[in-house]
DNA sequence: GCAGCAAGTATTGTTGAACAATGCCATCTA
DNA sequence: TAGATGGCATTGTTCAACAATACTTGCTGC
């Protein structure tokens, strides 16, 4: 009856899936960039199928856009998609935060996503600013308890971030909200709830006005990309 | 410039997903079952690569589940995932409601699907009631205008619809729910999108409950499944 | 020069077979 | 009975091939 738990060695294929969604998010690839089985099969070294298989696993994330007959290609977030997010975003993290049991062991992660943010801001670290940050917002997920919602929104911020990866100055998109996370923290440690889920409200609404706004600014300055 | 809008038509892959995911949910295969690779690919006409891609779709939807090297079956919904179901539909679905805009186009689908569930009860055609029943609150996720939510939540109601495949007596399931989204509805419709919400935590409450109640009852009728 | 057509090329979709790796099961031994 | 052994069945991964579809190029006629 001691049936041996699954091995938990990894496949091939979420290996590989891992290695491309890393490369992928942190913009080895240009958003719109056709990848093509045969080169990109040959450059992992892996064969067509199971190349084939990743494809599958990353346009379920959102991450890579697949047009039948012709490949898929790495996705272009658009406006309407990142309008989307944050609409889940504030759905789901809001409700979290209010709703959570205050002594919840996430709450351990909260608290060391908001010191390495502070570290990694001290030392000019932007992009692991930027890290923290969204790990300070997954923590806030795992509040809810549901091994759903944590994976939804996992796959949420990989494409955010693949958002994020087309704007520039990754400083002004990251460091103001240090301070926000030490403040949603501070009020939810207090157990001021709600308080604390409307400070994350208004984070999350000015923080998609900025990812919109330099977003558009991108695109009026490269052309669009279609 | 003009380019053609990718072609509709769906792979051979999508289609047998559709295929697969259909015998699963009305429970052509029970829970638990092993679905061999060799076996299914034949009975299906396609070849086993092709199957090994929709497996991989029906994976990340819940339905099967797949441990490394011993191939895939028909997931088996247990307590903890019921649980975890109707926690992300309380979060999600409460939500949608109240903050919706009561003249959202999605309204009218949730007002047929609440006339086709008492046509259903009418000519007792429980299984209608409970396909209705699933489309009223499919609606009303769609008031939250959010591509992401509705593509979760369609997984969520396919995986739900399993858990409802292992319970006889689907009359005591879903019957009592035909008057409880009429009320919902009604509120709905008048503006009074708090008392709406209110009245759907309650039946979302309740049905977990039942649900729960009906599993744990077949568990110890039948056996653990482990 | 350019719109539209046609043939050829490249890429993806799907299949079948092959072999390695792993798990399962019956048998054997102590 | 418990554990080791070896054979069998299934999955993991690759390869090669061909069909189906999209893209390119060059041509024609105006």
């Amino acid at each position: 009856m001691t049936k041996k738990i699954p091995a938990n060695t990894l496949t091939l294929n979420e290996r590989m899936a891992d290695l491309l969604r890393q490369k992928i998010v942190r913009g080895e690839f240009s958003p719109g960039q056709r990848l093509s089985e045969a080169a990109l099969s040959e450059s992992l070294g892996i064969s067509r199928n199971t190349l084939r298989e990743v494809f599958r696993i990353l346009t379920k994330e959102g991450l890579v856009w697949h047009a039948p007959n012709r490949g898929v290609s790495v996705a272009i977030p658009s406006v309407a998609s990142i309008t989307d997010i944050y609409r889940v975003r504030r759905l789901i993290e809001c409700q979290a935060l209010a709703l959570a049991y205050p002594r919840h062991p996430a709450h351990k992660h909260m608290r060391a996503a908001v010191e390495m943010a502070l570290q990694c801001r001290a030392s000019a670290d932007w992009l692991g600013v930027g890290t923290a940050n969204m790990e300070f917002h997954m923590a806030i997920v795992e509040l809810a308890d549901s091994e759903r919602l944590n994976l939804l929104f996992s796959h949420l911020l990989a494409e955010l971030r693949l958002a994020f990866g087309l704007l520039k100055d990754p400083e002004f998109l990251h460091a103001p909200y240090v301070e926000s996370n030490v403040k949603i923290l501070a009020l939810f440690e207090l157990g001021k709830l709600q308080e604390s889920a409307a400070a994350l409200g208004e984070y999350l609404v000015h923080s998609e006005r900025i990812v919109l706004g330099a977003y558009a600014r991108r695109l009026t300055d490269t052309g669009s990309f279609e």
